[in-house]
This record gives C-alpha cells, structure tokens and sequence, in this order.
DNA sequence: ATATAAAATGAATGGTCATTCAGTTTGTGA
DNA sequence: TCACAAACTGAATGACCATTCATTTTATAT
C-alpha cells in the first residue's frame, strides 16, 4: 500500500537513494524512529528536505524498507555460514556466532530489527516466525539423522532463538562487565546445550 | 530530576492517580508510547487533560514510574516463588514458569518493559542488570553445592535470561502455532538444559 | 454554614514535525 | 546549442500534541 519505493535509476539519484538510507540507519540507531525526523535525516545525507519523498512515500516506509533489507541480510549470512558446516554441533555454534557477530558490527541492524515491535508488528511477527520455520526445519533433518534428541523442535527453536538474541543484546548494549570475547560466549552455550546445567 | 511524582492522600485523589495510570498501561500496551497521547490518557480514565499534571511532571515520568513499578513486581513474584523450592533444578523450572505466567497474565508488562530501550535505555539496562546480578549469585550458590556445574554463571544468567524473554515473547504475541501450553514448554526447556541438545 | 485548601477542569498555547509544491538546477540526447 | 525530463530545492502548510493556567468544583474542619 503505502510501502512502494520509487527505486532510482541514474548513478547520480542512487547514490541520494542510498545517502537516504545510510543516514537513516545511523539516526535511528542513536535515536530511534521516534526520535528522528525527515529533516534530520536529510541534513545528515546532506540533500534537501522534498529530496527525500521523490523515493519515499513516508518516514514509515523508509523504515520498513531497511528493515526488509536487514532481515535478508541476517539470513542469507547466517545460513550461508551455516551450511558450510557438516554437524548439527558445528551448525548451531556456527549459528550463534554469525548472529553475535552479525550484531557486535552492526548493532543498528539489531535494534532497528527489535524496535519493529514498535512500530510494525506485523512485521516482526514475520521476521521471527519466518525465522523460525527455517531452524525448526532444520532441527527435524537433525532429529532424523539422529544427530539431536526428539525434543518438540518448535520449542526448540524459540528457545535458542531466545538465546542468541539476548547474547546479541548483552553485547550490543554492553549489559554486564563485558570483555565479552565472543569465542569465550559460544563456548559456554555449547557446552551447556551439550552436557546440560546440573552435575 | 524530571520523575517526581505527587503522591495523592485522599482517598478521591488515589482513585484518579491509579486510574491514570491503569489507563496508561492499556493504551501503551495496545498503542505504544508515541502512538499514545496524554489526552488519549485523560479521556479513558475519564478526567480532563490538566489533571494529569497534578500528579505527574510529564508523559515520561509516567513511563518510568509504570515500569519501576512491574520490574518490582516481577522480582518479588518470582523470587517469592523460587524461594519456595529447594533444589536448583526446581527453582529453574518455577523462574521460568512463573516469568512466563506473569508474561502470559500480564502483556502489557512484558511490553512496556521491552519498550523501555526505546524510551529510556538506562532503565532498561539498570531492570536487566540488577535481574542478571541476582540471577548470577543464585547460580554462584548453586555451582558451591555442587548442583550445577562449574560454567561462566555470567554468561550462564544470560543464556538463560534469554530464553524466559523469548518464550515470554512467543506467548504474548502468539508467535507460532501457538496452543502452547505452559508446562509443555517448560518441560522442553527444564529437558533441555538437563540432558542438552544433543544425541 | 463558612472558610480554606485540595482537586479538577478544558480551552488555549506554542513547539514540533511530516509532508507538499511551485520553482530551479542538472544532465542528456538530438 | 537547445529542449526536455529527471533531480533537486527549501520555505510554507497544517496537523498533532504535550503542557499551562485562569477558573470552578468538591471536600473538610471548625
């Protein structure tokens, strides 16, 4: 409805069109949708203020626009980097980590995707749902090949999504003491989901 | 600074303070903060707009008193009943039971808290802070008893902090399928960090 | 009943912004 | 070099909304 982009053909508009979005992602990192206007947005991409709706209809749907282009983004790296691992063990630690670094070098991308809820939450009911149908996907190919236990996989799924998304919270917002070294991170979640908590 | 709030005496005055703010927690829940007037406020609790400033300096302060008032809530609730059970296995499975109950019972909390990182990230740094540093010394007590094994509690806290939110998430916003039961989830989760993942 | 303070009112104010549009500049193809 | 379209400009518009304040109502204590 309101979400068509006119997308730029010449060099010149496409280098506006991406100042516009470059800009945009920086501003709402620091201060969020709420706290971003169109002309700080403009001012920042160093063109006029009308520039910016001869490729955006609204505020709202620059910002859809980005977080589309986040969401597959993170998928497409994580299971890129996931399928180059053989293991269900290798997959998931390889999972994890993509998705803390992913979120440790570009932390906009994280909290634009988590103040979705916000702002759209149809959408991030997409992302997250969408998400998890792939990982649960893949948990059931390893429950078949007897790689992993025959637990509810649904369950599973939101429970380690669970996981990464906190992590990728405590190091992007430098929660706790934090010399978080990412390896140290990965190394205690497989071993918990490896042997488990208790003695 | 800004956060001061009168505190009403009379039994009148009491009344409107909390149906002030009873107002205010449905429509943040259903309209987030921004989409959420003080008008909009006034007019479900039934007072005119001035009233509003007897009690509190600005719409932010409101916020904030809100949620220091569900984190309290939701620390005393769980700690309450953890403290209940004895064994760390036991006091595991009623945290998470009782986050996701009072996830479930109240959304508007679950909500409110989350969107604290767009309103005011220090609150929501300090909420989860001091939930992590509490958590931790439970894990610490644990690991000398010889109940849990020897991890990174730190890290631990997070992990495990990360999959209450996220499965309290999937509740409140029916993520998924969704006729989730309560303890069918917990028992994954409580099989899960029991035995681990894996075959 | 009267005085006094506490509560409540709601229209008005002022500031902030998303969005518009009439006009200007720039690039390109003939 | 000219004309035409595509890009761009930025001041103006109008809607929205937090907050104020002069005034009125209500409750209480004597």
């Amino acid at each position: 409805m309101e979400t068509l982009i006119k997308e730029p053909t010449t060099r010149n508009a496409k280098n506006t069109f991406n100042m516009i979005i470059e800009s945009a992602i920086n501003l709402f990192y620091k201060n969020g949708y709420h706290g971003t206007t169109v002309n700080n947005i403009t001012q920042e991409a160093g063109i006029a203020a009308g520039t910016f709706y001869l490729y955006f209809p609204s505020k709202l749907s620059l910002y859809k626009h980005i977080l589309i282009m986040f969401s597959h983004n993170i998928r497409r790296t994580i299971a890129a980097n996931v399928a180059e691992k053989v293991t269900r063990y290798e997959k998931e630690r390889e999972g994890l980590k993509s998705f803390i670094m992913l979120a440790k070098e570009n932390p906009q991308m994280y909290n634009i995707i988590w103040e979705s809820l916000y702002i759209d939450r149809a959408l991030f009911k997409d992302y997250y749902e969408s998400f998890a149908k792939r990982y649960i996907k893949g948990l059931n190919n390893s429950v078949k090949r007897e790689e992993i236990r025959a637990l509810d996989t649904e369950v599973v799924s939101y429970i380690l999504m669970g996981v990464a998304n906190f992590i990728g919270l405590k190091v992007v917002l430098d929660l706790g003491d934090n010399n978080d070294d990412i390896e140290h991170i990965v190394d205690v979640y497989m071993d918990l989901i490896k042997h488990g908590l208790f003695q």
